[in-house]
RNA sequence: GGAGAGGUGGCGGAGUGGUCGAUCGCGGCGGUCUUGAAAACCGUUGACCCGCAAGGGUCCGGGGGUUCGAAUCCCUCCCUCUCCGCCA
């Protein structure tokens, strides 16, 4: 769809000011309850430790200039929030008194008068302060979430740090063809009519190949639930604009989305969008909802399909399966308490591991680097499953700690033992990305005579064949 | 798609212009009683913002309006439920 047929968000910036300026014009209710500053670091960061946030976001290439108009516009806006709520006070006592004095049967035409001026004023100092909150809510919208401290400092790619090499690779002595090929001799794929369907970015998985693709999804899904202690889930394929805003995929990247205009519906583009919405706007109090506690997090799991448009991206790494349209994922989301989050990370990691150890494959974890990391994490890893037919890594799969950052747009607290409300961490991780996983799986497991051999953990879900046979 | 009803605190459910942030019930928390538990009884219990604090302010689906003053009146948008129709 072009995205200038979208009937609510044609040009970008008028998207941002529908949505998040002028919030509930659209009629969502996306902010109950909202407090002032929902979308982005606490603000108290920069209003506390201005020099040490400042330092923290130039690792991640915020300028200085930023963070200071943000820092200015805080402080104007609490000065006006002051001016404003002693004259509210002020009006709150005065119309009291015209209450009273109205039912003993006195004059209040003169209180009356008097009242009006200061409503007048009040409504003056909120015009400046809606603008001003305008504002500095556009300004933090630009500041990703603090970088952790120990992750490599760098503008890109190049300077994500493997961590370490999992598993082992021997080239063999034979060649190892391309999936595109390996597929081809297989039947599993059929890339020409997923564009007669479709269009390009669509492809078509067959026989054996589709019945691997979901004996893969059970495999993982029995995996994080039966020994990693998630709860299953299976949400909408589609959500609404509130959700996409709670984790963060709108305002910003509406044209890497699928939307569908007769009911303002939108495609996720991984199941993060409708598990980790599961609990927006709620707190988590141990009573009706789980409780969270540093031992004990929240974590659901889901198979979903996922859309992207990929805007902006044709002719990159577009052959066969390795960028697509729609691919299926099984997707980890943890709700976790703050004191515990980056511990909870590691584990998530290994988690997405497990996945991949348990079908024998030979892969690399990467720390991403602070230029390389999505805008919501504070630290991020990447796993990378080595395909021998294209001679490179591929990424299947992304595992984030977001802190707090993810939570106060969600809006998602908990009750912690202290009987405070406070924001949980969020973390999710894919476990794993199919495409690509299909693809090293049939490149690193791919035999002399042209069959995949099946690992032992998939077998079981295959009817107990122990590998995929050419059919050419 | 047609017709109707309704959106209030963790949940249920009162409240139609002036101590209503909101009666009450459930749930939660604390206590009494009990060997322990249940039951019963007593007490307590919303969120957010500004502030060192005292304190103040905001919030009754979202937005706007009327008014000295709105959960309560008006406009508008969104959502949910029920019945009918259609369909898997």
């Amino acid at each position: 769809m072009a995205y200038g047929e979208l009937n609510r968000c044609a040009p970008r910036n008028e998207l941002v000011d529908f949505m998040i300026v002028n919030g509930g014009k659209s009629g969502y209710n996306i902010r109950p309850n909202s407090g002032k500053s929902i979308i982005m670091i606490d603000i108290k960061k920069i209003r506390d430790d201005f020099e040490g946030t400042v330092a923290q976001l130039a690792r991640r290439g915020v300028e200085k200039e930023t963070v200071e108009k943000a820092r200015d516009l805080d402080a104007r806006r609490r000065s006006l929030l002051g001016e404003t709520e002693s004259l509210k006070a002020k009006r709150n006592a005065a119309s009291k008194e015209i209450g009273n004095l109205a039912k003993a049967g006195g004059d209040i035409a003169a209180a009356k008068a008097e009242v009006r001026a200061i409503g007048d004023r009040i409504a003056e100092i909120d015009k400046e302060l809606a603008q001003v909150e305008t504002d500095l809510r556009e300004t933090m919208l630009m500041i990703p979430n603090l970088p952790a401290p120990e992750i490599p400092t760098g503008p890109d790619s190049s300077a994500n740090k493997v961590v370490r090499f999992v598993g082992e690779w021997k080239d063999p002595a034979y060649p190892i063809p391309d999936h595109m090929q390996i597929g081809e001799k297989l039947g599993i794929f059929d890339f020409p009519r997923g564009v007669k369907l479709t269009g390009t970015g669509f492809p078509i998985i067959l026989g054996q190949g589709a019945k691997l693709q979901r004996a893969l999804i059970q495999y993982m899904l029995d995996v994080h639930c039966q020994q990693q202690g998630y709860t299953e889930m299976l949400p909408p394929f589609m959500v609404n604009t509130a959700s996409m805003t709670g984790t963060g995929q709108l305002p910003k990247f509406a044209e890497d989305l699928y939307h569908s205009n007769a009911d303002d519906f939108w495609l996720i583009p991984t199941a993060e969008v409708p598990v980790t919405n599961f609990y927006r706007d709620d707190i988590l109090d141990g009573v009706k909802l789980p409780k969270i506690t540093p031992e004990s997090p929240v974590k659901l799991t889901a198979y979903t399909p996922c859309f992207r448009r990929e805007a902006g991206s044709a002719g990159k790494m577009t052959r066969g399966m390795l960028r697509v349209h729609q691919f299926d994922k099984v997707e980890m989301v943890n709700f976790v308490h703050p004191d515990t989050s980056f511990q909870q990370l590691e584990t998530l990691v290994k988690e997405a591991e497990a996945i991949l150890t348990g079908l024998g494959l030979h892969f690399r974890v990467l720390m991403l680097c602070s230029g390389d990391m999505g805008f919501s994490a504070a630290k991020c890893y990447d796993l990378e499953l080595w395909a021998p037919g294209e001679q490179q890594w591929l990424e299947v799969s992304s595992c984030s700690c977001f802190t707090d950052y993810q939570a106060r747009r969600l809006n998602c607290r908990f009750k912690d033992a202290d009987g405070k409300t406070k924001l949980v961490h969020t973390l999710n991780g894919s476990g794993v990305a199919l495409p690509r996983l299909m693809v090293a799986l049939l490149e690193q497991h791919l035999q002399e005579d042209g069959s995949v051999l099946l690992p032992e953990a998939i077998r079981p879900y295959m009817g107990g064949i122990d590998r995929l046979a050419p059919v050419k």
